[in-house]
RNA sequence: GCUGGAGUGGCGGAAUGGCAGACGCAGCGGACUUAAAAUCCGCCGAUGGGUGACUAUCGUGGGGGUUCGAGUCCCCUCUCCAGCACCA
């Protein structure tokens, strides 16, 4: 072995690594009770079809650090793989080119082992879990009946089970069926028809959050509105509480934010207006609103198109243009609703409104800036304090009273809505209140009035639950079918034992293009029959969400046939200690399986509130920096702003053609023109995809894993450059030129290597890198890590002699890094034994301190002199020597020093 | 528009309020070599002065402030990135 040469390596200690088994965690029962333990979890990937990206390994790198690392600081360590292998991509793939799901799911899991185990990550492989094996997805299955049989206790704020449910008087003297239509409606997971995001090109409903600009996340197809029988979870129940626990997570600030903008809780009331119907009568129109204080000023009410009261609120001679404006909103996306209608709309019903305060009659129109979905889908429209209002009611010409004023008496603006808080006028009992006493004081007239109350809204809706899809989980749920063929509206769930209930195997499961899941073709699996009724199967499948919202828990105990993980371990090993992804799973992933947990929770199946302690995004990886200039169709230079421009092409350029010039880079050939410097988000379009197997290829693992921890923070955005894996590797190399005779013909130490002592210089070097090394991991600041290792090497490339009481911690240092690497030069050193579990190194204080520093010497704030000293030089000692400096004597020029300040072993500042 | 984050050499990036630019890349010079690659050594923010060791001034998006001292703290402002966006 000449050189370093990672080919060779890397695959036979990876071997290794997998026969001996190294990397198995032991349950705490069996050893592992004793040592402190730790959790380190990575989001686990949907094996696609294009394999890894050099995504991926930022974050599994980032973790396998930190897992090797607390290894050798004695924890016991849990640290997973598996695959989130349901859902659409593979089903696409499979009606594309009619191979199965399970077909293709498999190639891709080995393809993304293989390519995982080849980077050298010390998982451990016994506690893989696949989402779509049957004993996975039974408890998948198992914890979907688990919500079923929950309800959400209000006053205790928990959730409990179905038996437990209170039933009114009024049902239970209305029989069973009544009863259990009651319970039905309580549960966490109830069906509802509901309007939902059906896409017809993939042939399926999406949840809201799978819906972005009107078109789904995957693919970019149309998406439309469409009354559908869904399975829904009650997620908004447990949305305080996933609001308050966020202060008990060390989360990413901007992570936590976007999960309390999700929620989006508001406080208000709900006020009760009194319609009257046209051709007589009345009916309560109930809103919601957060300025009850504005009451006063509501001139007239807005309902959403699909609000259920607007037929009867329709006059005759508005109905024509009512049923007109209630279709085309009906048949518009929510893209459509929001993107294309800046400018408002809307109809006149022809109806009126008694408001509660003040007995004045305002007019009832529908506008579809009123989502049906938020709130009562109704609103009072207060123009004067609110922008969406006073844009409908300048564009209608609808009264605009003004009932609120600048508390500092300024102006408001005019032609504008004032939306500040400020003083109540021309509001009768309220006048001359601050709006937040305003506010209860209104809430407290409404309630006394029996015309409203106090109210919380979310911005957050119930979860969409269900999937007209095959590659899914199966709902584990029975139909009632009655004597004429129709659901009876009773259902069943199968009985704990019956699960894992797995797919029917089917030849055809392409989407019909209609609303209907293909499971339905599978005719004998649809029907059972039982206890001389006969029963539907569920038809539906769950959404791709289901299997990771719990993946985290089954790791801990994955072969588990008796129930989805073992107390004692879940109690031992939970909650996660450290979770590190991606932010695109900022709100769904991480909200969804907080729910899931909170419910678990409250059943008593899981020991903790929250099951992510602490989470660590990494940034994403863009392409290598491109140079861009323009030319136009002359072929002329053109400055990147004509970009847009017919007939203008871009041009990449080399890093040589161009040149910085003030803030921008410029043509070389042409300083006047401007060149586009950016780097890009990876794309197949791009053509700027970096492939891990490549890397792998041409540098070896361990130069991937080092070059993706050096690039920069692991939270930022940064780009790829290939010149920098060349660095990282070169420094590799020098490594092990360090430790071995890089020109013999076999494995051989390098004759530098001595058995003596070190120097005091070399041992200083090496104490001082331990403890930053160590400090940096603390800290997850990895390419400071691997800078201070550079710097010993650097240390280390010059000496003579070079001691192993020098070599050996280092090799320890920079195990978790370069792992393979790292075993190497250990076997070389002479230990027959993996080096994962050997013990950190640790510094002694002691040897960090030099015998001489250089101490900075200011006048002024200014770097002028600097002093040679002792480290522990005493106060009165720099400052005396500072004084006698001859610099220090020439810039004071010959004024009196009017204040010294010394920081000892730091600086001095002499001012004067 | 709202929220979060970031602006430091040619590039990626370092800096508990205390020597700005660690470390790496690129570049330049040298050694080794018949030569090249690899490797090793050195230089490497800008401007001015000096043959030179050196030296002066400026310099962390821009403007103000606090401080003996600010990339770091405070106020204002600009730009970029990400997320959300008619949620009453």
């Amino acid at each position: 072995m000449p050189s370093y040469h990672p080919a060779a390596i890397e695959p036979r200690w990876q071997d290794y690594w997998l026969k001996n088994k190294t990397f198995r965690t032991p349950d705490p029962e069996a050893g592992g009770a004793g040592k402190p333990k730790y959790y380190i979890l990575d989001m686990f990937p949907y094996p696609s079809g294009a394999g890894l990206h050099v995504g991926h390994p930022e974050g599994y790198t980032a973790t396998d650090i930190l897992a090797r690392y607390k290894r050798m600081r004695g924890f016991a360590v849990m640290h997973p793989m598996g695959w989130d292998a349901f859902g659409l991509p593979a089903e696409q793939y499979a009606i594309e080119t009619g191979t199965h799901p399970r077909v293709t799911t498999e190639k891709n899991i080995n393809t993304f082992r293989r390519q995982i185990q080849m980077l050298g990550f010390s998982y451990d492989w016994d506690r893989e879990v696949d989402t779509t094996d049957p004993n996975y997805f039974r408890w998948t299955q198992w914890i979907f009946l688990l919500l079923h049989d929950t309800w959400f206790d209000a006053a205790a704020k928990k959730g409990r089970p179905i038996a437990e449910l209170p039933i009114p008087a009024e049902v239970k003297s209305q029989g069973e069926a009544a009863v259990r239509k009651y319970r039905d409606s309580k549960r966490l997971a109830y069906q509802a028809e509901v309007p939902v995001n059906w896409c017809s090109a993939l042939g399926t409903v999406l949840a809201n959050e799978e819906v972005i600009d009107g078109r789904s996340e995957r693919g970019g197809h149309p998406v439309v509105r469409l009354p559908l029988r869904q399975w829904m979870l009650r997620i908004t129940d447990y949305a305080d509480r996933l609001l308050e626990d966020l202060d008990t997570v060390d989360w990413p600030a901007s992570i936590q934010e976007m999960q309390r903008n999700w929620i989006g809780r508001s406080e208000g009331a709900e006020v009760d207006f009194t319609a009257l119907l046209p051709g007589g009568g009345e009916r309560t129109l109930r809103v919601f609103t957060t300025r009850p204080d504005t009451l006063f000023g509501a001139t007239y009410m807005v309902l959403a198109p699909e609000h259920p009261l607007v037929p009867d609120l329709t006059t005759g001679n508005q109905m024509p243009a009512v049923t007109t404006y209630r279709d085309q909103a009906s048949r518009k996306s929510d893209f459509e609703r929001t993107e294309l209608a800046q400018e408002k709309t809307g109809v006149f019903t022809g109806s009126y409104a008694v408001n509660p305060v003040n007995g004045k009659q305002v007019p009832i129109w529908i506008a579809d800036y009123v989502l049906a979905g938020y709130g009562t889908g109704a609103i009072m429209a207060v123009p004067a304090h609110d922008e969406r209002d006073h844009a409908f009611a300048v564009k209608f010409n609808l009264p605009i009273v003004q009932v609120v004023s600048p508390q500092d008496g300024a102006k408001i603006a005019e032609g504008a809505a004032f939306c500040e808080p400020g003083l109540a006028r021309n509001s009768g009992f309220l006048d001359g209140l601050k709006t937040p006493e305003a506010k209860s004081r209104m809430i407290d007239w409404l309630e006394k009035e029996t015309k409203g109350t106090r109210k919380v809204n979310y911005k957050l809706r119930d979860w969409l639950f269900s999937r007209q899809r095959y590659w899914g989980e199966p709902f584990p749920l029975l139909h009632e079918i009655g004597a004429d063929g129709e659901p009876t509206g009773r259902i069943e769930p199968l009985d704990r034992a019956e699960l894992p209930l797995k797919l029917p195997v089917l030849d055809d499961y392409k989407p019909s293009g209609r609303p209907e899941p293909p499971l339905g073709k599978a005719t004998d699996w649809v029907e059972v029959q039982r206890d001389g009724t006969t029963w539907r199967r569920e038809l539906n499948t769950m959404p791709q969400w289901a299997g990771s919202c719990w993946y985290y828990l089954r790791y801990l105990d994955p072969k588990n046939d008796q129930a989805f993980c073992d107390p004692a371990k879940e109690n031992y090993w939970m909650p996660v200690d450290l979770y590190v992804g991606g932010a695109e799973h900022a709100v769904l992933h991480l909200l969804y399986s907080r729910f899931w947990h909170k419910v678990l929770f409250d059943r008593g199946h899981v020991k903790t509130a929250e099951p992510f302690k602490r989470l660590v995004n990494q940034g994403m990886i863009l392409g290598e920096m491109e140079y861009t200039a323009f030319k136009n169709p002359a072929g002329a230079w053109v400055q990147p702003n004509q970009r847009d421009k017919e007939g203008v092409e871009a041009v990449r350029l080399n890093e040589d053609q161009v040149e910085k010039k003030g803030d921008s880079f410029v043509l070389k050939a042409d300083p006047g023109i401007k060149v586009d410097a950016r780097a890009n988000k990876m794309s197949k379009s791009r053509g700027n995809v970096i492939n891990p197997d490549e890397v792998v290829k041409d540098y070896g693992a361990d130069s991937l894993r080092l070059y993706e921890m050096f690039m920069g923070p692991l939270e930022a955005t940064k780009p790829w450059s290939m010149r920098g894996v060349e660095g990282v590797y070169r420094f590799l190399s020098r490594v092990w030129r360090v430790f071995m005779d890089d020109r013999a013909e076999e494995m051989k130490l390098n004759p530098q290597v001595t058995a003596g002592a070190p120097d005091a210089e070399t041992l200083r070097a090496l104490h001082q890198t331990i403890k930053r090394v160590t400090e940096d991991l603390d800290h997850m600041r990895f390419n400071t890590a691997i800078a201070a290792m550079m710097e010993y090497t650097n240390h280390l490339t010059p000496l003579a002699s070079k001691p192993r009481a020098a070599l050996e911690p280092f090799v320890l240092l920079l195990a978790p890094f370069a792992p393979h690497l790292a075993e190497e030069l250990w076997r070389a050193l002479g230990h027959a034994e993996t080096l994962a579990y050997e013990s950190w190194p640790s510094f002694d204080p002691a040897l960090l301190v030099a015998s001489t520093i250089e101490i900075p010497v200011q006048v002024n704030g200014k770097l002028r002199s600097k002093l040679v000293v002792a480290p522990d030089t005493a106060k009165e000692e720099l400052e005396k020597m500072a004084l006698a400096d001859p610099k220090v004597q020439e810039n004071l020029a010959g004024r009196a020093p009017k204040k010294v300040i010394v920081v000892p072993g730091k600086l001095v500042n002499v001012v004067g």
